[in-house]
Order: C-alpha cells, then sequence, then structure tokens
DNA sequence: CCAGGGATCCCCT
DNA sequence: GGGGATCCCTGGC
C-alpha cells in the first residue's frame, strides 16, 4: 500500500549508491530477490530488487494492508511490517518465487488512489518524488 | 521532540 | 582489526 523507489547507483538515498558490499549483494540480483536490512538496533526493512542483474534499483515496502486478521496499524511503517511477517535478515538474497523463500507475490486488487511525495526518514536526495501508496489505504499513514 | 540499539562500513593504524 | 559515525524506524515523552 506504500512503497519507495531507490535508484540505486544514481541515488545518494540508497544503500548500493555507496558501492556493493555483502548487506547489499541482493540488490544486485534479478528482480524479485529480496533485501532485508537491520536498522537502528531494533528494526528490520524489507526491499525488493525491480531491476536488471547488476542495476541495483529496488522497492522499500513500506506498509502492507492485512486481508484478515491483524489491525491495518500493524502493517503499518517498514519496521513493524516486517515483525508482522516475521522477515529478518535471514530472507535477505532469498528470491520471491524461490522455493526456500517465505515470502511470495500474487496479484492483488489494484490500487484505488495513489499519491506521490517525498521519501520518508533520509538525509540524502530528500526532495525527489519517489514514495507511492495508496490514500485510501487505512495501512498508510498521512505523513506528508 | 528524542534515544535506543546493533550491524555495517569507512578510514586509520 | 579496531574506533566511531551513520542509519530507508518506532514508541514514548
Amino acid at each position: 500500500m506504500e512503497t519507495e523507489a531507490y535508484l540505486g547507483f544514481e541515488d545518494p538515498a540508497a544503500h548500493a549508491y555507496r558501492g556493493r558490499t555483502r548487506r547489499t549483494e541482493p540488490l544486485f540480483g534479478p528482480p524479485g530477490r529480496i533485501y532485508v536490512y537491520f536498522i537502528y538496533g531494533m528494526h528490520h526493512c524489507l526491499n525488493l530488487a525491480v531491476d536488471r542483474p547488476g542495476v541495483p534499483g529496488c522497492v522499500l515496502i513500506r506498509a502492507v494492508e492485512p486481508l484478515a486478521g491483524p489491525p491495518a496499524a500493524s502493517g503499518r511503517g517498514p519496521g513493524k511490517l516486517c515483525r508482522l511477517l516475521r522477515l529478518d535478515t535471514r530472507d535477505s538474497g532469498r528470491h520471491l518465487f524461490a522455493p526456500d523463500t517465505r515470502l511470495t507475490l500474487r496479484e492483488g486488487r489494484p490500487p484505488r488512489h495513489v499519491e506521490v511525495t517525498t521519501r520518508v526518514g533520509i538525509r540524502h536526495a530528500v526532495e525527489r518524488p519517489l514514495r507511492f501508496f495508496d490514500a485510501d489505504s487505512p495501512a498508510v499513514s498521512a505523513r506528508r
């Protein structure tokens, strides 16, 4: 319901901007590769590589909308959704469609009302309009 | 507003 | 191989 794009080599806010390291290696894989990183000593964030192999463009998942069960608030925010889905760095480097992953992708309903704003919580390239969210989803906070 | 908490990475021995 | 800055956040004040 809420995502941000990170443009790799051309984006100072992207992890891969500073180079290919052990941590960022999944970003350089084929589309659908999972990149989970640990931040601030207590949170995990989920990203998906989306560009050609060797080109580290990715999408940060900032909100998910549970279809049933957990309240919308538990999927609101990149750290909280990883806790909800029990994702951690062990999931990093796996692929959405590989047999060893716990996460996969299916077609869902299309977004109702897409809005675009600047990204949240970054220090570099703060002005770029690269956050995309469904303004009608209860899983998305009204930030910005 | 602010700090917690730990992995990562840079840069210096 | 070690010290220190940084970090795509969150909950509590």
